[in-house]
DNA sequence: TAGATTCGTGTAACCCGTTACATATATCCT
DNA sequence: AGGATATATGTAACGGGTTACACGAATCTA
């Protein structure tokens, strides 16, 4: 590896003005800089990053905290805050936490050992505290505490949520039920109330029209659960699921059921991952601007990083609502 | 930051001994090592990996170069890396590079000067004189060069190709079709030679029942090729995809064209992506072992910088046939 | 018991950029 | 002309671990 020192030799200065000339500060006469790059040039040098890290306490490096990279929520995210390292020179990092408390402290802490710049964190499991310890800029992504003073970024799911079953109410369906996330994601609380705000003062509303499932489209626990509640409820010509995974599970059972969508029942999801476009029939479904949230989230991470004295942002996107196949106005 | 000389001091010792008591190398007196233990803890000391970095040269960094993180094969490879690295106290970097060969060449840089230990390459540009020049160990995955002595993990695309090919003759396809993957992918070459293999001596077989796609399901250029194809064969009752996502493309095609599947056309895809699992039909495939393609690449990867004297290792690995909903027995 | 080993610990150089500070010359201002 | 300022370059310390080497003490060997 040719050093700092060997170009400044090769070029009969000192290893100050060859810094000066990479770095472009500092005053350098041009012959000066000319020989400096000639040697620059001919030896192929690259600075050693790893040492100016250790100097700077800097790295300029990103991670990205999410439960699962092949959830498919989290490519279209990872893509949107890597495309934004790559442009302003930082490196992605990439962690799967599985919501694991320890695998988040673990990666917490080795983070910090390189010098990470930032962190952009997915998290239902991380604590307040435990996030208030760390002393590295940290955005929140999708999502958020309630309390404490964070930087975030993350969606209105509880209008949204309202907003998705009201669609379905105004397309003439006359009993919508709602298929929840688990109950320690977050976000999945909010859109479970904005479906209550929509149908709470309807004649037909009870609350075993709500059920409970995975966000994980490959887990097929609780395909029985829908299932049971499809065979309860047959009258039931609405769905509003938490996400889209959810969604088209529901979709699937309900073919199997032969349930026609969206002629019997009309299902809506929360997402807009872009698999929802390759079903058949497509999926109707409110959609978070996913790469947006991450391109924001990455370029405040890097505001902070410049200067962290700046106040934490919280950032609330709006959701879009994508009508597609899996919804059909009534009569 | 608490440094190593700050628990020195306060263990009054020397930062020889924090150090090994920390690399648990060389000779420590049991007081002592309880000493320095007592100081650790008490200070909350984390030894900083940038200056361990610069010392030995090496990250306990690996890389993982792909096209795209938001096509849908590659989260599950991301994921393999991904959890191999964090097993093995690796920091798991991620990198899209588009196919771009600027991209490439950006990032090859960037990681060598954060003294990146290992990499782990897709990629259909990326020239085998560029990648002899890089000192780093490299593996290549899932598209490889011809020629040159690299590390690389595969499958076998051409019998795979074939073994698909000859599925849909088996199950009584009378006139079969192929839609390629670019002629710029590597691997989409091999599969095409698989589906010749298996069709080029029938009668029915001509040149024309060969047409070109993209590999992103995103892109709907080529949709039109597709109907075309089946508007001029409507004879064509079974098609092998070089991938999963034009499988699933086709599918929609097909639907469009009041086309039944199975029952008018038996579609075969490649990858064993998960997405196939939940179209309807879902989707029978030739699958790529992808988690395992992932681990194997990242532990040959450690394999060779705990000893990079290893000689290159070639894995070639086996295709499953997932038999689903998209093929079906004539008769 | 002398000499060789093993054990235990410290000093200081090293990894490689960056930059504060020193020094020196050139230019400017009054 | 003489002090202030801008320009130009070098020296050496620094960031925070690691480890070669040195030295002393304890244990072993013959």
């Amino acid at each position: 590896m040719t050093t700092i020192r060997d170009v400044a030799e090769y070029a009969q200065v000192s290893v100050a003005t060859v810094s000066r000339v990479l770095n472009k500060k500092g005053y350098v006469q041009s012959a000066t800089k000319e020989k400096v790059e000639k040697a620059i040039n001919d030896l192929d040098y690259k600075p050693n990053d790893v040492a100016r890290s250790l100097f700077k306490g800097k790295s300029k490096m990103i991670a990205l905290l999410v439960p699962d990279i092949t959830n498919p929520f989290f490519p279209e995210l990872a893509r949107a805050v890597e495309d934004l390292c790559n442009q302003n020179s930082y490196t992605f990092i990439l962690c799967n936490t599985d919501n694991s408390y320890e695998k988040e402290a673990t990666y917490l802490n080795s983070l910090q050992q390189k010098s990470i710049d930032g962190m952009i964190i997915v998290s239902d499991t991380i604590s307040p505290d435990y996030i208030g310890k760390i002393k590295v800029p940290i955005v929140l992504l999708d999502r958020v505490f309630e309390k404490g003073d964070y930087s975030y970024v993350k969606v209105n799911n509880r209008e949204g949520a309202c907003n998705a079953t009201n669609y379905l109410k105004e397309i003439g369906c006359k009993k919508i039920a709602h298929i929840a996330g688990p109950s320690s994601v977050l976000n999945a609380k909010d859109r479970m109330k904005g479906y209550i705000d929509a149908v709470a003062y309807e004649s037909w509303f009870s609350n075993d029209l709500i059920i409970t499932s995975d966000y994980d489209m490959k887990l097929q626990a609780s395909t029985e659960n829908i299932k049971a509640l499809l065979q309860k409820h047959p009258d039931v010509d609405g769905i509003f699921a938490a996400n889209d995974s959810i969604a088209i599970r529901t979709m699937k059972v309900a073919e199997e059921m032969k349930i026609k969508i969206p002629d019997d029942l009309s299902i809506i999801g929360f997402d807009g991952i872009s698999l929802g476009e390759i079903t058949s029939p497509s999926l109707t479904t409110m959609a978070q601007p996913i790469y947006e949230m991450g391109r924001k989230a990455a370029s405040m991470i890097m505001d902070e990083i410049n200067d962290p004295s700046l106040p934490k942002r919280m950032e609330k996107l709006e959701v879009n609502f994508m009508k597609r196949q899996s919804t059909r106005k009534k009569g």
